[in-house]
DNA sequence: GAGCTGACGATCA
DNA sequence: CTGATCGCCAGCT
């Protein structure tokens, strides 16, 4: 495994309940800024085979951008679940939720 | 093995 | 401010 995939499943891992993190921070955390887009293939692949809170991962405005509608959807009722107050549908108030690197 | 795709993000127009 | 394009690079065909 790739220790970009690595890092993306540890940084995911380590995610608290009722927080969520970005593409683009847990990239970082990975060690490539901009491969959010990578972070989000790898949990989309991982999150099937480990068993990863893959529903805490939300884009830069905290909004829910799966391709199913269905996953988007259990997405949402986890988080929910977890505590976390959605303003609009699929989007969650990133800035009160938003876990905090510690590095 | 080579090329295409894409749960994003930033920049350009 | 809104819309479109490029870059990023792991995973899949």
């Amino acid at each position: 495994m790739e220790p970009f995939t690595a890092r993306v499943i540890e940084a995911i891992k380590h995610i608290p309940p009722g927080t969520v993190m970005t593409y683009g921070q847990i990239a970082r955390i990975a060690g490539s800024p901009r491969a959010a887009r990578q972070v989000a293939r790898v949990l989309h692949s991982m999150s099937r085979n480990y068993q990863l809170p893959w529903h805490r991962v939300v884009n830069k405005d905290g909004k829910i951008m799966l391709s199913d509608p269905d996953q988007a959807n259990m997405q949402q009722y986890l988080l929910e679940s977890e505590g976390i107050l959605f303003l609009q549908k699929g989007i969650v108030e990133l800035a009160k939720y938003q876990y905090q690197t510690v590095t």
